[in-house]
RNA sequence: GCGGGAGUAGCUCAACUGGUAGAGCAUCAGCCUUCCAAGCUGAACGUCGAGGGUUCGAAUCCCUUCUCCCGCUCCA
């Protein structure tokens, strides 16, 4: 069985059962949106609540050998525009794109030039050139006769290299009419250079433009750096979802739906310090719904435009800031292994210096092995070390102090004989942010993917084997006939149970059915009152993964489930 | 956004060249049933993704659009 074939088994049941429909269906569904059912949010909520209880309820040990400190926090979803100035997400991430016409890929235009210095026709063209790099000067007579050196080089290399690794190059492609248009483009942008500015015609930079266009009329552009066609140009994708604050629809009134959680964490850094009593190094930590308005929504909810997102910002010294990191890359670690996540479909992947985003001095990930990837794993969490990045900016762009005055420090640094000025100049910081964030909804997937599980052999083929923990339904309750006072007996426990922990009562059909039921949606427990039951009190327990029983006495059921679903 | 494939019952899929939309499973009701999707009887379920066009007649042909899957690209 495909990889393929799994996930499509795995939608078809999310469906089916009610764990995660597509939203606005009867719309006809809108892309990169989904909705949870009845399942998915009991198994949502359940994760949400292991991390926040993992996090801020009973967070872990520290190296000292006491609980951390951390507390938690819930900020609005729009903050002032301002914040995604400061934290880059206006500027950085309105990313200009470009597509080939020729061989169709997509490119961020701002990255074209550089790609196009080590593109190997580029190489081969400038070698062909005699020209050592794109601002190398060319010479060639205006009207580019068969006689100019520059032309004849140029043709040679349309002719043999040009062929082979610019199939998309207007000059390899329409040799004389894109000589024609060079020609032209050359003599109008000498005489009237557009905007008043001086254009240099005669660098190999400008004789590529010229050169991968087919008409003179579309302005000039860089090539293509993997075909050397012509790229349409630059058009924006703006990956915030905007809005408006207020009734006028104005550029002063422009909004943004958050694209992460972690800057409403990073704006409150400050009341949090001054309400809280909490000392660096301490944690703040939250859970909510972010939105980015993504290129391709794809592979079910794993990239979605809509998702929650559980982040934690660690706030610490900048020269504890590296053990910190290491604490907590092991700690995520353990949190995701907690959930019953197998070994083997984990790992760390360290991102190498060229993918660090720009706020992060170090970033590790946490990977699994998802069905889409396998044998290949993808992101789960990040963990960055983002360094005094954000609280920097914050700083700048409001004009408000964040920086911490660690009293702690200075009583120590005294301690130690260091001189008055020193000790004023250590103890005052912005402190460094070491952050793990992940993603609600991935982690959802996640044990999705991990709990689907399929056994010819068995009378239920395919179950979920989710961790007690997270099962949306902890316990089948059921009669195992429809008569003798088992259902009555049955119904009388599952009363009693129901305040405890989610419970399903179930009189209707037979017991295999029941069964197979619940081991569809991950149930771990199973009880039946059978004619025993009448005699000596006692029910058979049925375990989901193994279906084997045992007969434990009624009034200990609860008893003997509670270890298995809180630990 | 580009290229390829696909949308028919809750799910998985049929329906020949245009001629009244079907099956299995699931669901519901009743009967039966003492441990793993059992059986019997009955019921409900679709403007065939949406909109438009061609036609006496469209799930089927044409156009537009939406969504899903795969690849490219993006993923802060």
């Amino acid at each position: 069985m495909s990889d393929a074939t799994v996930m499509d088994k795995i939608v078809s049941l999310c469906k089916r059962r009610g764990f995660i429909y597509p939203a606005s269906e009867i719309y006809g569904g809108i892309n990169g949106f989904w909705d949870y059912g009845p399942l998915g949010v009991l198994l949502k909520n359940n994760i949400r609540d292991s991390w926040w209880r993992a996090m801020v309820e009973c967070p872990p040990i520290g190296p000292d050998g006491h609980p951390i400190e951390m507390v938690g926090l819930d900020s609005a979803i729009i903050q002032h525009p301002k914040t995604w100035v400061a934290s880059g997400h206006v500027g950085g991430f309105a990313d200009p794109m470009s597509t080939c016409r020729q061989c169709k890929r997509l490119f961020r235009s701002d990255h074209v030039p550089d790609m196009l210095r080590d593109a190997e026709w580029v190489k081969s063209l400038l070698g062909a050139l005699g020209k050592s790099g794109l601002d190398g000067l060319v010479e060639f007579h205006e009207d580019f006769t068969e006689a100019d050196p520059t032309t004849q080089a140029l043709s040679r290399w349309a002719r043999k290299e040009g062929k082979k690794l610019a199939p998309g190059l207007a000059l390899v492609r329409q040799w004389t009419a894109t000589l024609d248009g060079m020609r032209k483009t050359v003599s109008e942008t000498q005489r009237g250079a557009p905007h008043g500015q001086p254009v240099a015609t005669n660098t190999v930079e400008f004789l590529l433009r010229a050169m991968a266009r087919p008409s003179t009329s579309e302005p000039l552009l860089d090539p293509c750096p993997n075909c050397g066609g012509d790229l349409t140009p630059p058009r924006q994708f703006n990956l915030m979802f905007e809005s408006h604050a207020g009734a006028v629809q104005d550029d002063s009134s422009k909004v943004y739906l958050r694209p992460e959680t972690a800057q409403g964490i990073f704006l409150n850094y400050k009341n949090v310090l001054d309400t809280t009593r909490v000392k660096v190094p301490f944690g703040v930590a939250q859970i909510g719904k972010s939105f980015r308005n993504e290129v391709t929504p794809r592979n079910f909810v794993f990239r979605s435009r809509e998702f929650e997102q559980m982040e934690m910002e660690w706030f610490c010294h900048p020269d504890e800031a590296k053990t910190w990191f290491e604490f907590w890359k092991a700690e995520r670690m353990r949190w995701w292994r907690s959930l019953g996540v197998s070994e083997q479909n984990l790992r760390f992947r360290d991102h190498e210096a060229d993918e660090l985003s720009h706020y992060s001095k170090m970033t590790v990930d946490i990977e699994y092995r998802y069905p889409f990837t396998a044998p290949d794993y993808g992101e789960l969490e990040g963990i960055a070390h983002r360094g005094s990045f954000d609280l920097t900016q914050h700083q700048q762009h409001s004009g408000q102090k964040l920086e911490y005055f660690d009293q702690e420090l200075q009583l120590k640094l005294k301690a130690q004989g260091v001189a008055e000025d020193e000790i004023k100049a250590r103890s005052r910081y912005v402190p460094n942010v070491i952050e793990p964030a992940s993603g609600l909804t991935r982690a959802v997937l996640l044990l999705l993917c991990e709990g689907y599980a399929e056994d010819a052999s068995r009378a239920s083929p395919t179950y979920l084997k989710f961790d007690p923990k997270v099962a949306p339904v902890k316990l089948g309750i059921f009669p195992l006939v429809n008569k003798d006072g088992l259902p009555e007996i049955a119904e009388k426990l599952y009363m009693d149970l129901r305040t405890r922990f989610a419970c399903e009562f179930d009189a209707k059909q037979s017991i295999g059915k029941r069964y197979a039921r619940m081991d569809e949606i991950g149930t771990p427990f199973c009880v039946t009152m059978d004619g025993q039951t009448l005699e000596d009190q006692t029910v058979t327990l049925r375990d989901r993964d193994t279906a084997a029983q045992e007969r434990v006495a009624l009034d200990q059921v609860a008893a003997r489930l509670m270890p298995r679903l809180t630990a």
